[in-house]
Order: C-alpha cells, then sequence, then structure tokens
DNA sequence: AGATGTGAAAGTTTTCACAGCC
DNA sequence: GGCTGTGAAAACTTTCACATCT
C-alpha cells in the first residue's frame, strides 16, 4: 500500500493506484454512453449534463455521474461534460482508439451475417480472418477474405494476427473451438453457440445466446 | 392481504400468492438449467442434485437453489431432483410448453441467419412471417414463407398472428419499426439494431446488440 | 446419511442527497 | 444558480450454514 499520500490529489491517486476492473454492466452503459455522445455530437452539442445522458440512454443522472467518476473526473461543475472530449476518453476506456484484428470461425449463415455487419469496421473490429471446418468452403472467399481451414488459426494467433476470435460454428463442435483458440493464445471470445464454455483465467468469453433472449421474452409473455 | 393463513402450508400460500416477477439474471440462469437438463435427460439420468447442475451451470448449488424454490419445492431432500419432471417444470414457467408466433422484421443477412435458427423452433418459436420495406425483397420466398411488406404488421397483429417481433432491420429504421410493432398491440420484441429504443409499459424489449458485446472483449484486452 | 429449502450474512449495485466547485 | 463528484443509505443479489425432510 506504499505511494499514496494523504494529500487531497485525488487524480494522482486514482492514475497512480490501480483501479480494478469496472463491472459487466457498467461497461455496457459505458458503451451506451459512448454511442449516444456520438449523436450528440453529431448534432453539434459541446457540452451535456448527466441528466440529459441518462435521460436518452435510459438510465439515472445519478447512475451517469457514478459510472463516469469511476475513471476520473471528466465533467465541469455548473457545465456538464465536453461532448467530443467525454466521447474520446471512453472511446480510450473501451479501447476503441485500436484497431483490432478479428477471427471469424464458422463460415455458415450466422457468420455471413456477422462479416457483413456495418458496425464493426466502425468501431475498429476488423474481420480479417474467416476459417471453417468444412472442404467445400475451404478457399472460396467472402469479398475478399479467402476461407481458410479452422487449423491455421494457431499459425495465425502465433503471428500476432488474431486478437478477438468470434464463434459462430454449431452447439457441438464450440468447445473444441474455443479450447483451440485458448491454446493458440487468444485472450478474448465471443460466442454464439448455446451454453456455458469451459476457458481459463485470463481469458474473456462473452456469449450471445439468442435462445436465451428469446426464452426472456416468452416468460414475460406467459403471464 | 387476506387469505394467507398461518399454517405451515407453504406450497398453498405461494400458489395463492402473486408471485414477483423473476429478475432478469434469475431467468437467464433458469435458461441455462433448462438447457443442462435436457443433456442430462440424454445421459439418461433420473435424478440430479443442485451440486452437479450447479457445476455445469456455473453456478453456485445454492443458486440453484434459491433460484428453484422461488417457483416451488421441485426438489426430494436428500435425492435431488427428477430430471424429465424438472425439466418440464421449467419449460411451463418460461413458457417454452407453447407455440409461439414470430414475425422477423428486416430481411438482410442477418435475417436471413436468424431464420436458419435452428435452436429456435427447437424452443416453441416459429417464424412465420417475414416482413421488410424494399420493394425488390416483397413476394420473394424464404423457404416457403413469403416476404411481405412491413405495413402488413398491424393485420398480422389484429388477426393474433403475432406474439413476438424480431427486429433486425438498421439502426435508423429501428424506432419506427419498434413503433409499428408496439402500436400493433406486439408485447414482446426482440432487437437487433444498436441502441436503446423507447417502449411503452407493459412491452417487454430484450437488446442484443453486438457492438457493446465486442466493446466488452476490448475493454478486456485493453490493459 | 444425503440433499433440499431458506433465513441470515455478506457482497454488490443503484439511488439519494448534498458539499463543493464553476 | 447549475451541475459534478461522492459518501452514506437503500435495494438487490449471492453465498453461507443449518434445520428439515426423505
Amino acid at each position: 500500500m506504499r505511494g499514496a499520500r494523504a494529500s487531497g490529489d485525488d487524480e494522482r491517486v486514482k492514475a497512480a493506484l490501480y483501479i480494478e476492473r469496472a463491472s459487466a454492466s457498467t461497461v455496457t452503459r459505458l458503451s451506451g454512453y459512448y454511442r449516444i455522445l456520438g449523436e450528440f455530437e453529431a448534432e453539434n452539442l459541446e457540452t451535456i449534463a448527466s441528466e440529459r445522458l441518462a435521460e436518452r440512454a435510459g438510465v439515472s443522472s445519478a447512475q451517469v455521474r457514478k459510472d463516469l467518476s469511476r475513471f476520473g473526473n471528466f465533467g465541469r461543475r455548473g457545465l456538464g461534460y465536453n461532448v467530443a472530449q467525454l466521447r474520446q476518453r471512453i472511446a480510450g476506456i473501451l479501447g476503441l482508439t485500436q484497431h483490432w484484428n478479428v477471427a471469424l470461425i464458422g463460415a455458415g449463415n450466422l457468420g455471413h451475417a456477422l462479416f457483413s455487419y456495418k458496425e464493426f469496421p466502425k468501431q475498429g473490429f476488423h474481420i480479417e480472418h474467416v476459417l471453417d471446418a468444412d472442404p467445400a468452403k475451404i478457399g472460396t472467399a467472402w469479398n475478399g477474405v479467402t476461407i481458410v481451414h479452422v487449423g491455421e488459426l494457431p499459425r495465425l494467433a502465433r503471428d500476432g494476427k488474431v486478437d478477438i476470435v468470434i464463434v459462430a460454428v454449431p452447439v457441438h463442435s464450440a468447445q473444441t473451438v474455443v479450447d483451440l483458440a485458448v491454446s493458440s493464445g487468444i485472450r478474448a471470445i465471443l460466442n454464439f453457440a448455446p451454453g456455458k464454455l469451459a476457458t481459463p483465467d485470463g481469458v474473456t468469453i462473452r456469449h450471445v445466446d439468442l435462445s436465451i433472449a428469446m426464452e426472456s421474452l416468452s416468460y414475460a409473455l406467459v403471464k
């Protein structure tokens, strides 16, 4: 616990100390603020109060202020937050100022939809590799990207060409693919196969489970 | 607060009183248990202890018991839960014993992937209508389902042909489509467009936001 | 003995409310 | 006067631990 002086310099203390990882819900809200700030920027707003940001995001203004103050003192009392500046700060926090190399595994319908998803490149996520196990697909290309065998993943990862892997394969091969990604040194995975998949510590996996989403709707409908 | 006797008949009291809606995380876990119970059923297991179920679901056994006890006393002390029975109970809670009519709005890449998604019909979600605004698409068919104009939604809804709407349109038309769905009387929406969308009370909306999922990965990667 | 169901405790997240700065 | 930043309070969620039942 060394290094933290008793002085009131919170900014310095915050920068010097290890900041605990934000919770998943904080990060989710941050993503929301980021997008909304883009809208405000397009509307040529210079500054914005937490109240207005909160309104659009569908949360309380205290929540907005707490979320932001976790990462620094971005606002100015009496004024609010500078729209462009805050957006840039959040981009930095979320890692959206970088170029991320993404490998998509699974060249089926879902894979194709993800490959064509326009928002990804806008946020710095570039699907530069498409992999599959089906010999019929290997060698064909999507918009200039040639589909290669999933066995190539370790090589691509070793050459530093993959930051994030998207798993869009059928459920029965999902765990195998995830294991391959992990053993290749990948540390971030977006999984579309239903069910929890085992990953060691240090590997972040996010699940997009369409069945669960639908089930929560049917739960809402069934009286 | 009438009707609840001081007797120990908890089952009766539970059935008589209004049970508050479960939280989103409870419902999510329930979906997970449901799938895992299907696996256990395939393995021909008769009964299962919360401990084993918890292990596969990646939660604590106390969590499993708390989640389940919320809806009734499904287990037998000393024995565990009957696999088939519990699965059936959860199906009832989540509304998976019914046939749900789903209308898909947006016949693009993503729409097509969702239309082809094999898990949906298995859970009782049947995409029986596909709608779009593009005149070039209207009249063409996907696997026997003819694409109709989005303006048909109120009529389909009025005829009781739509329980759930999936919104897979570009972000700029998402709010319009959601408004149309709401005014048509739809009460459950699965939205794939980025950003929060306004819905009145009584309408449940779930968001699948791919950008947010990716951003939470990049947050994990960026030191 | 074995495993559920559940109050009580612990932990986490959100809201409140206001001191402090612009 | 306006609005942030933040401790304290409230609400919610998860875990503990054990009485209770088979």
